[in-house]
DNA sequence: AATGAATGAGAATTCATTCAT
DNA sequence: AATGAATGAATTCTCATTCAT
C-alpha cells in the first residue's frame, strides 16, 4: 500500500517533469535560453515556480537535462544504426536518415540551436565533447570497417571522412533546406549519401561505376 | 592644417570604433551576446559607458556592426573567388581556403557562435538571409557552371549539391578539428575537396579516375 | 480557514500597497514626478524594490492609479454634493468646502500639483478630460437648474458661470491661503459664496438686497 | 573702435541669448522641465553645447531666467495696470484683460506650466514668492482704495477679496476656455468682471442695480 | 510537498556637465 | 570664444532564486 502510493506520487511527480521539460523545449526554440524565464515555464506547465525549483535547482540544470536527453537519444540512435546488420554504406545511410529526420523536427532543432549557443559551453562543454566522442568514435570504427573491406579509400584519413560525414549529418544548410521543405529527408538522404559515398569510395576497385 | 587636425580627430575616432569592435568581439566569443555588458566593453576598451554609446546607441547595433562587417568580408570573399579565372573545382576550392582559415581565426568564430544564437534571430534574420542568398546564388551559378561544362554530374540537382558544399564550407565538427590543429587548413581542403568533387563528378566523362 | 488566511494575505497585500501609495505620494509633493525615484519609494515603504514593481509594473502605473484614486473622490465628493437635497446655492456651497478641506489635505496638493505636471500629460489627458467633463457637466446642470428656478442671471452664459465657479473651486491663491492658515476653510466658503453668489444673481429678482 | 567691436560681440551675445530662451521656451512647453534636454536647445539654436554653458551655468539657471523675464513682465504689467488713470474696477479689467490675452499665448502657457511643476519649486520658491507678493500686495492696495472709495463692500475681507481675484485672473479652466476658443479674451473680462464687481459691491450704495 | 511573494543584484540607457583643443 | 567629445552618476526595470506558510 504503501509502496504503490509512493509510486503513484513518484509517477506523479516523473510525469510533471517531463511537462516541464517539454514546455522548456518549446520556450526555449521560440525565444532562446535568456529569453525563456521560469515563470513562464512554470506558467505553462501550469505549476507554481516554487515546484519547478522541485525539480531543477537553477535554470541552468534544467536546460542540460533538456539536453542530457536528447544526446542520450542521439547517441542510442547512432549506436543502434552502427551495430545494425548491412553493409558500412547501408549503416551510415540510416544514420543520415534519422538526423534529418530529426532537423526537420522540435528536438532536432532545438539540439541543433542550444549547441551553438556560446553561453550553455561552460555547461555543455565537458558533456557535449563526452558524446560528441562517443559518437565520433562510434562512427569512426565504422569508417574503418569500410576501409578495411575495401569499400572506402584508404589514401583518405579517416578523421577527414569522419568529420566530413559529421559535417552532414547535422548542417545548418540542409536544417533550411529541409524546413523549407524544398527536400524530403528521404531525398536529400539518397543525393547526399551518392555524393559522399562516391566521394570516398575506394579508386581501386570498379566501385564508382556500380554507384552512377 | 585644419584638415588634418579634423582628419586625426576622426582617425582616432575610427580607432576606437575598432578597439570597441574588437573587445565586442573577443567579450561575444567568450561569452555571448546576453552575456557581454556595455560596463564590460568600456572597460576593457578604457572609455566611460557614455563614450560607448557615442560610437553605437543600442547594444544591439554594436553587435550588428559587427556582424555586418563580417558579413561584408565573406561576402566579399566568396565573389572574389567565385569570379577568379581558373576552373570551376579550383574556384570553390579557394572558398573552402577561405573559409577553413576563418574557422581558425577569432572572426569566423564569431560569425558561427553569433549566427546560431536565437536571440539574435530577430536582428540578423533578414540581413542574414539577403547574405546567404547572395553568397548561396553566387556559388549556385558556378555549380551550374560546373554541369554545363560537364565537370558535375547533372544526375545530382544543383540544390543538393548547393547545400551540401556550403554544409562542408563552415561546419562545427572542421571548425573542432582546425582548432585542435589536428589537420592543416590546406590539407582539410584537399581531402575535403577530393571528397566533394569525386562524389559531384560526372560518372560519363572517364573524370574519376583522374581524381584518384 | 482557508477563506481567513487567504484573506489575510490579501489584506496584507492591499495594506502594502495602501503604504506604497502614501509614501509615493509624499515623495511626489516633495519632489515632484521625475525625482521621484523608485528605489526611495521602496525603501520608505521598507520593500525591495522588486516588491513594488509586484503592485506596479510601471512607475507610471504608481502615479496613474495614485490620480486615479484621487480622480474617483472627487468625482465622487462632486456627485454627492450635486445630488444633495437643498438649494442650488447651499449645494454648491458644500462643494466649495469639500474643496477647500481637499486643498489643505496633502491628497488635494498632489492632485494640484501633478495635474499642472507637463511630463504627466500624455499619461492624464484622456482620464483628465474625463473626469472634468463629467464634473462640468454635474456643475453645469445645477447651474442651468439655478437659472431656471429664477435664482441666477439668465444673461451670463452658463459657460462662464460655470468656469468662473471652478476656478474658484480649486485655486492656487486659495491653496496659499488655506495651507498659510490666514483663513478657515468654512470662512473660505462664505466669503466666496458670498462673492459668487451675489455676482450671478438674478437682478431682476430683488434677491441681492437679502444677500448682503 | 575696440568699443564698438566689444559691443558688436556684447550684441551678437544677447541674440544669440534670446534665441536660447526662446528656444527653451518652445522646449519646455512642448516637453516639460525633464523632457528638455540641452542637447536639444543647443541644436535648435544651432550652437554647440558648450556655448549654451556660457550663457548658462545649469540646466536650471536657463529656465529661471526664463520665468525671471515673465515675472517681470507680468509684474510691469501689474503695476502698470494698478497705476493707470481710472476706477479701481476698470483697472481691474485691464489686468484680468492682459492676464487673459497671456493665457492664450505661448508665454502665459509657460508660466502656468512651469510653476505647477512641483520641481522647480526648490528653485522658484523665494523669487516666486516675492514676484507674487509683490503682485498682491498692489492689488491690495487698489481693493483697499475701492473699499474706501466706497465701491467694495468693507464687510468683505480684503484678503478674502484679493484672493478670489486673483483666482480669477489665472486659472485652469480659463485658459482652457480660452485655448478651446469657447470665448474671446474681451468676452471672458466682460462677464468675470460682471460677477466679480456685483460680488465685491457695496450693498449700501445702490451700486449694484446699475451692474445689470 | 507545493506555493508564490519577496528579494536584490544586474543591465541598458540617458544626459547634465566638464574640459582639452 | 566656441566646440563637441568624453564622462559617469543616476534611473528604470527584469528575473533567477529563496523561503515562510
Amino acid at each position: 500500500m504503501r509502496e504503490s502510493t509512493l509510486s503513484l506520487k513518484e509517477r506523479q511527480r516523473q510525469q510533471r517533469e517531463q511537462l516541464i521539460l517539454h514546455a522548456s523545449e518549446k520556450i526555449l526554440l521560440e525565444k532562446g535560453y535568456h529569453e525563456m524565464c521560469m515563470d513562464e515555464v512554470a506558467a505553462r506547465v501550469g505549476i507554481a515556480k516554487g515546484t519547478l525549483y522541485l525539480h531543477f535547482s537553477r535554470k541552468e540544470d534544467l536546460v542540460l537535462a533538456l539536453l542530457e536527453l536528447q544526446m542520450q537519444a542521439i547517441l542510442q540512435n547512432v549506436q543502434e544504426a552502427v551495430s545494425a546488420p548491412g553493409s558500412v554504406r547501408s549503416r551510415l545511410e540510416t544514420l543520415l536518415a534519422t538526423s534529418y529526420m530529426r532537423l526537420k523536427g522540435e528536438r532536432g532543432r532545438l539540439f541543433y540551436a542550444l549547441f551553438g549557443a556560446v553561453e550553455l559551453r561552460p555547461l555543455l562543454r565537458s558533456r557535449h565533447h563526452a558524446l560528441l566522442d562517443q559518437l565520433l568514435s562510434s562512427l569512426e570504427v565504422l569508417l574503418n570497417e569500410g576501409k578495411a573491406s575495401g569499400e572506402f579509400d584508404p589514401a583518405i584519413p579517416t578523421t577527414i571522412m569522419l568529420h566530413t560525414f559529421s559535417s552532414l549529418l547535422a548542417s545548418y544548410p540542409f536544417k533550411r533546406l529541409l524546413l523549407d521543405e524544398m527536400v524530403t529527408p528521404e531525398e536529400l538522404v539518397q543525393y547526399v549519401g551518392k555524393i559522399f559515398f562516391r566521394g570516398v569510395a575506394n579508386p581501386q576497385r570498379a566501385y564508382v561505376e556500380s554507384l552512377a
